[in-house]
DNA sequence: CTGTTAGCGCGTTCAA
DNA sequence: TTGAACGCGCTAACAG
């Protein structure tokens, strides 16, 4: 790697000159940039980044905190933090939580030294479970931002990126309720987390506002562990008038697509099923789901605007909420 | 972020002697050498990522570039480099190519300032295609050390993780070919890509070795955009007598299942079919399609000792190529 | 317009 | 056993 110090002695010039001239210092006469810059392009000259950081006291590196890569909503957040970062002149450090607490502290530790400027994560499993916070609070006490999406926790004081759960899980069961549908259940699999709460809560209080709906709520809680196809076989089992299926995770409303072809409903005809799967998945449903989307590469460079503007100072304000447009995406169900 | 100088202010000894001290040297009392940690970590120090990297000239961090994460076998080799780098202590910058032979550039320019120790990486396919590699002598020249995996450029003097495409394919061929099969069709979309050449490659040969099977190769190209559920069908439709497909990507196996039950054909009794399609995506296949695994997270591992191994001159010898191994899974296809 | 100097935080001689 | 001084590569205040 060469360095400034080399194209100065090569030119018979100062340090200082170099430096100043690759940044446009107005200082310099135009014609000495010109050979400064003439000999670096020659060089390949690259300035190095550890000097610039520790001089800037600015790593221009953002620390990406993901509970699991291998969810395609994640990868798709992943991929739309990436993209925007790159075009705004930041690098991403990427880091997997597992789901697990221990290492989600680990991460935070290890990057909060001045390796990353700020973070964007969204919370293990095992943390909002365990509703514990005091890892990020010492991050933010350090004034080190932090955005959080998809997977928050309220009562932290950050930047944060989510869909509006709630207001999506009730247009969703509004929409089966204004199609007529008598017995509508709600599949949850994820119901620890922030995100499976609020959309619970959103297709109670759409069931509560439907004055001419007769049943309660009716909300069925599958374990991470358990066979999905067998439980929501159960589920048809147990409901022999279900007609309506909201499906807040990504895979049960793909699942129970399959398990009502395999009875022989017709979907949209017998029975109409919503989702909140993502596209990779509903590539194997046919007829295809309806979906609530999510927009994961929205949320990820939304994240990453958010997240600039605090370390650029551009806001200075309170905290933010944003919330990313989501979109009920009905179907073709002809079958 | 508390520095090494406060820490020797407030404890009255020099900047050198903490330095010392937090490295354990011998130089140092065992009594200082407490008193200064004691403080270190009352105060949490920690030192400054970007002074180390200059001092040391050594970043600690590994370039990643994946050219699509929303591929699931590349989202989990990401999940085997993060996890194997994280537990040696390196962490890992993450750029994705997009398949791009212009964002590929870009990205090798910008993290080979100093900014990377290494390179782990998936060839962008537009590389592939247009068969360019100067990109990545020009960073091998700067004596910055690349391992390709899965996707790589023969030619290029650099470690390599790979599974035997060749063998595994021939393999899979075989195992149809001992069923007794007589009229096996690959279907190819990715025809472009090395691992494509050397899955062809290893099917036509092991259809040459096997005597007694009467046919030739049987190789159809479907383009990548086009429609693959017709593309399947055309297939059917013009091979009659079709008994066995190899499926060489990660979709069309599950796709062609599907195709194959629509034209009520019993999967394993009329027709075998194996595939190299990853976890998440054989959950959408009933009965479960035969795999070739591929094992995404042992290649992320592999590829990050490759990588520390050459960083920290423990291998001054020759490039070396490692094999994964690879498995043929054999699905229940009861029926 | 150009050069000298200092300092970012750290590790490492060399002297004391 | 400790400390002063230097330099990694860079920027910036100040002098000339």
């Amino acid at each position: 790697m060469v360095t400034i110090k080399e194209l100065a002695r090569e030119l018979n010039v100062s340090i200082s000159t170099v430096s100043k001239a690759l940044n446009d210092n107005p200082e310099i006469s135009d014609i000495t940039i010109a050979r400064i810059k003439e000999l670096a392009v020659l060089r390949n000259y690259k300035p190095n980044k550890a000097a610039v950081s520790l001089k800037r006291n600015k790593t221009m590196t953002i620390g990406v905190i993901i509970p699991d890569i291998l969810n395609h909503f994640f990868a798709k957040v992943l991929h739309g933090i990436e993209e925007a970062s790159s075009k705004l002149g930041y690098n991403i450090i990427t880091c997997i939580s597992n789901e697990s607490y221990e290492k989600e502290v680990d991460i935070l530790q290890l990057l909060a030294d001045g390796t990353v400027d700020g973070f964007i994560l969204a919370v293990a499993e095992e943390t909002q479970v365990k509703n514990i916070s005091n890892h990020f609070k010492k991050v933010l006490d350090d004034k080190i931002p932090i955005v959080m999406f998809d997977r928050i926790i309220e009562d932290i004081n950050c930047d944060k990126v989510i869909i509006d759960d709630f207001e999506a899980t009730y247009d969703a069961t509004k929409t089966l309720l204004n199609e007529g549908r008598k017995n509508i259940v709600l599949i949850n699999q994820i119901g620890q987390l922030s995100v499976g709460k609020h959309r619970v809560e959103g297709y109670k209080k759409a069931i509560e506002d439907y004055s001419s709906y007769s049943k309660s709520p009716n909300v069925v809680v599958i374990d991470k562990n358990a066979d999905l196809e067998q439980s929501i076989i159960s589920i048809f089992e147990e409901n022999t008038d279900l007609d309506g299926i909201i499906s807040i995770d990504n895979i049960s409303g793909v699942t129970a697509i399959n398990v009502a072809k395999n009875r022989d409903l017709a979907i949209s005809k017998d029975i109409s099923i919503i989702g909140f799967s993502s596209d990779d998945i509903l590539a194997f449903s046919s007829p295809k789901l309806s979906t609530v989307a999510q927009h994961g590469e929205t949320i990820g460079s939304t994240a990453v605007k958010l997240l600039i503007d605090r370390l650029e100072n551009k806001t200075t304000l309170k905290k933010v909420i944003k919330t990313v447009p989501f979109l009920i995406k009905l179907r073709e169900t002809t079958k």
